[in-house]
DNA sequence: ATGAAAGCGCTAACAA
DNA sequence: TTGTTAGCGCTTTCAT
């Protein structure tokens, strides 16, 4: 909420261009659409204007600046400094409609809120600029409704889809992917480019840390029933306990949320661990206020380790102990793949491009006290 | 990171409508290009296949679609029936060449992942989505290149500009807001249309909380020099101080993260006073990090206000009293403002427009202990 | 390396 | 109420 403003007079002072007598508040009363001629634009330049001004036929000109390359360089030299006397620039539309492809590229998220979100957006972004793409942002938030007829919206005009955890199904996901190149994100579906965190390596990279300090039992409170990424979780979790001769329960399913932990925390104090892995950063967050709530320490009664590392992770105290899921890297693979399709390659139905992932340690774990 | 993946089970069942045969999985590896025709989608169709199986004129069609009213119910109920057979959907690019606008709207912020943002983002995306626009979020991560380019980019192809809380020169803004229509947020830009919250109610609430705890010496930790809001606030504070006979000292600049919180501390300690208001959340909590390492409680021994109520500060211990701007609302009015302004209302030069704020108690304020 | 003609799909004007 | 005629600004053939 802070700004570079230099008008921090606050000086109400109005240079009143159409000097209608001191500020009429109400917004867009009566008065209908202003002489079209008087605070109006004047309809920009085209390529016409151009080729004209600079001897050339209008082609050369789109040529200058769709293929360059394609045309003399001192030519093209030319042209682009008339263009920019006349203050040219190509209309997108015109070109839209002329190529059937727009240089956007949507992505989908089911709540911008959160902020697991963050880094995936800005590596979208970063990765779609290069590319030479401007992304529009969806946010369904949680509603499939919503995500579908934002979606529906954003079909049209977009050349492909980065889909982040969708709330929508399978086959409605496989409907849009018939109409638009697309990648999912942080979710398998068969048949659709996908690219995934590595949930496996990072719940056992929980599992060792914990293990390495000397807890044997952990809990993990698990998300919610539907969530694919819980599934892996709990997979690997399972896979990785054998492996190092630990021991894993499981408490859930819980809501991926700061109130799911508190529930999960409830259940926990029935039969405690040393040890806790939650579904994600929100859980764990929510487990630990209701434990301190309890009378219990983190980490000197309890160990917990989060999933995600949002942003908030290193806001609480303790500091959470997380695994880091490689946002940012994420939004850029899937951004490349979807670019390979619009240009041209095949949509690969094979495995999920899988990313890795990092345990961040912090405060919230600790040796184990009976250890 | 969650999903409502029903992939879990892994069915393969697909009601393929195009039947080409069982899941050829793997589709391409090397070659370029598809065949136009093979996994493509037939270039969808246009009024005029639509009109041609009606049996009517394109722009009956047409109208049908954009102009709903001015064409015969019965011919329109037929023809929409024939438009859903033939899965006609109408072109946007098409439509936006003719008519020049493009019913997308730009709403710009410094920086996504800043907290502040969410509900102005909701709001304005509601709000735009009932008036039948599309939202085009831009992201200019505090860096007024990147804003400009992501603008220069976006802006041919929008309707209007939402600026938040923008990073650019005043000048600059003005540059743009004689392209397209545009509303300011969170900043007062001479002769531009601008939607602000009260900040100095805001801060005059904050003050009055800590008064009837018996604070009367506040510490106000303030903002970057630069920023607007933080002008409102330290001036909102002085006018309100002296009307509430109490004391303000102000610490800062400050950065406006929690980094700025922990420097201000630092200040603090040298001449504590038992009533803080911060510049921001972010700020209120770092500083109360710094000063509770430093062995002083919250709020027994200072009470501290923040202003924002951003999603952290439920999270904090102490959760954090606070000043709520009504972002939501702002994002609403904001895009209101602006539509008016797209229809064809002038611009108004006027003052701000200005939404109101409220104070959320939560557990970092108490009683001054002296009293 | 450059140009002339045609058209992308839709909507303004005007008619009828 | 409906239809006809022109474009919107650019990129595509296909020449030159």
């Amino acid at each position: 909420m802070d700004s570079n403003d230099t008008a921090g007079q606050g000086v109400p002072a109005d240079a009143g261009d159409a000097g209608d007598g001191p500020s009429v508040v109400d917004a867009g009363d009566a008065s209908p659409a202003p002489a079209p001629g008087a605070s109006r634009r004047r309809s920009s330049p085209t390529i016409y204007d151009v080729a004209q001004a600079a001897g050339v036929a209008p082609l050369t000109v789109s040529r200058t600046f769709s293929r360059p390359g394609r045309v003399n360089a001192e030519t093209a030299d030319r042209i682009r400094k008339v263009a920019a006397e006349l203050g040219y620039r190509t209309n997108p539309m015109a070109r839209a409609l002329a190529t059937t492809h727009t240089n956007l590229l949507a992505l989908v998220v089911p709540d911008i809120t959160n902020p697991v979100y963050f880094e995936i957006i800005n590596g979208v972004q970063d990765e779609a600029a290069e590319a030479g793409y401007t992304v529009l942002l969806v946010d369904s938030r949680e509603s499939d409704k919503r995500e579908r007829e934002a979606l529906e919206r954003a079909l049209p005009i977009v050349d492909g889809i980065v889909l982040g955890t969708s709330r929508m199904s399978d086959a409605s996901i496989r409907m849009i992917a018939k109409q638009k190149p697309m990648v999912a994100l942080n979710r398998a579906v068969r048949e659709i480019p996908s690219v995934v965190p590595d949930n496996a390596r990072g719940v056992r990279r929980a599992l060792e840390h914990l293990g390495e300090l000397g807890h044997d039992l952990v809990t993990y409170l698990a998300g919610p029933e539907a969530s694919w990424a819980d599934g892996m979780r709990w997979r690997g979790l399972r896979e990785a306990s054998l492996e190092l001769s630990m021991h894993v329960r499981r408490i859930g399913p819980l809501a991926p949320t700061v109130a799911g932990g508190v529930a999960g925390a409830k259940a926990w104090l029935q039969a405690p661990t040393t040890g806790v892995i939650a579904y994600n950063d929100l859980v764990a967050i929510g487990f630990i206020r209701a434990v301190q709530g309890r009378g219990k320490r983190v980490p000197e009664d309890v160990s917990v380790v989060g999933y995600d590392n949002i942003f908030a992770a290193d806001l609480v105290s303790p500091a959470l102990t997380t695994v880091a899921t490689p946002r940012r890297a994420l939004g850029a693979a899937a951004v490349r793949n979807l670019v390979a399709q619009i240009k041209g390659a095949h949509p690969r139905g094979g495995p999920p491009v899988v990313v890795p992932v990092k345990l961040v340690e912090r405060e919230s774990t600790g040796p184990n006290a009976r250890a």
